[in-house]
DNA sequence: TTAATCATTAAACAATTGTTTAAAATAGTT
DNA sequence: AACTATTTTAAACAATTGTTTAATGATTAA
């Protein structure tokens, strides 16, 4: 089956892509109009400027990052299973888009701006009412007594990172990408055995 | 007590710093001569190109990087006190450091070359017998049995990455700079328990 | 069919990029 | 002092950047 894509449709699938791999400073709407087929003066005709055609991409990758997350809030089970689902479902996720990760990050870095929409994002997974789940949890002695601040920051560091380092690997470590795969998808059960365990002693 | 620096060390330090904050495509050869009080010109004439003042920098960051792994490798003590003591060194490096792993993953995925120089520092850490150190204490069920790609990966994971996603904590939690750091001081502790318990169960 | 709107193109725009030049200022040497 | 080599400067260079223009082609509506 062959996808007929409108013209705007392509420019934004190529602008995905590129910005990605390469992040707002390090390409041009030149490369971008190439990668879609198109020319430069499309890519200005449909979105204006390249400012605003990164916006909406970069809203709509944070929007689907955040999604990942929230998807699983709003399952109804124990919190530690939950929690075991969440981790395995986050890597997984990264691992289908491994240069989300960096992308995000680099970019809130350069402009810390899209403050609102962003802000929209962090209180729709307050709304799951995850955070006094744990709370919960913790005060019964199921989960161990930490501050939520580094619940999330442990569970980004060990699903998100391995994907930032992924380069850092292959160059120090002389890996193929395969390798480096191979090795990573290894990861996923270490990550979730030792998060648990820590986060759920007994 | 000032400090008299060669025009040539102005315009090095401005780099590093300019570099590690922007990256090699965010910033321009006119803004690292600004910020050294000196012009374009002697920017290029010192150093023949913002590619090879770039290589300069990155190659001295990543070698500054290495170094804090290796000074710590070379203590003589068991594995494990040696581990905990790695843990620590390099999340405080870090917090010094905030902005080197962003850099290093960054430019390594933008240009995967330097590879020779590279290889040399991952020999380096590969000749203090940390590794052959770590298999014996497995063989001798001290510690976890586990491939050291994994051990380094979760060491990198979650020293590094709390500082590359500061801005992420920042922008969603709505937290103040300060807020993060803080924050970010108590993870250590943290971090060190959960790896500690992890690496080595008894 | 005709008119009007939309889509596409190649060319041009001014601004910014990395780099070089050629002249001036400074320091060093005899 | 006179000469040389080094350092610094302002200006210029060509190439690339994001964006616009004005003309053409295609589609739609009357």
């Amino acid at each position: 089956m062959k996808k007929e894509l409108s013209t705007e449709e392509k420019i934004k699938g190529a602008a995905k892509a590129v910005f990605l791999q390469k992040g707002f400073s390090g390409c041009t709407t030149r490369e971008i109009a190439k990668a879609s087929g198109m020319n430069v003066a499309l890519v200005c005709y449909y979105f204006r400027s390249k400012d605003q055609l990164f916006q909406l991409i970069f809203q709509s990758v944070m929007e689907e990052f955040m999604h990942s997350l929230i998807q699983v809030f709003q399952e109804e089970m124990p919190l530690k299973e939950k929690m075991r689902i969440l981790i395995e479902k986050r890597y997984e996720f990264v691992e289908k888009n491994p240069e989300f990760p960096n992308f995000i990050h680099n970019e809130l870095k350069r402009n810390a701006s899209f403050t609102q929409h962003n802000k929209n994002l962090f209180d729709k997974i307050a709304s799951t009412g995850i955070f006094e789940e744990a709370l919960t949890a913790q005060g019964k002695g199921e989960m161990r007594q930490i501050d939520m601040f580094h619940v999330t920051m442990l569970i980004m560091s060990n699903c998100d990172f391995p994907f930032i380092a992924k380069n850092f690997h292959m160059t120090m470590q002389e890996m193929t990408e395969e390798d480096v795969s191979r090795k990573l998808t290894e990861h996923r059960h270490v990550v979730t055995e030792m998060l648990m365990n820590y986060l759920f002693p007994n």
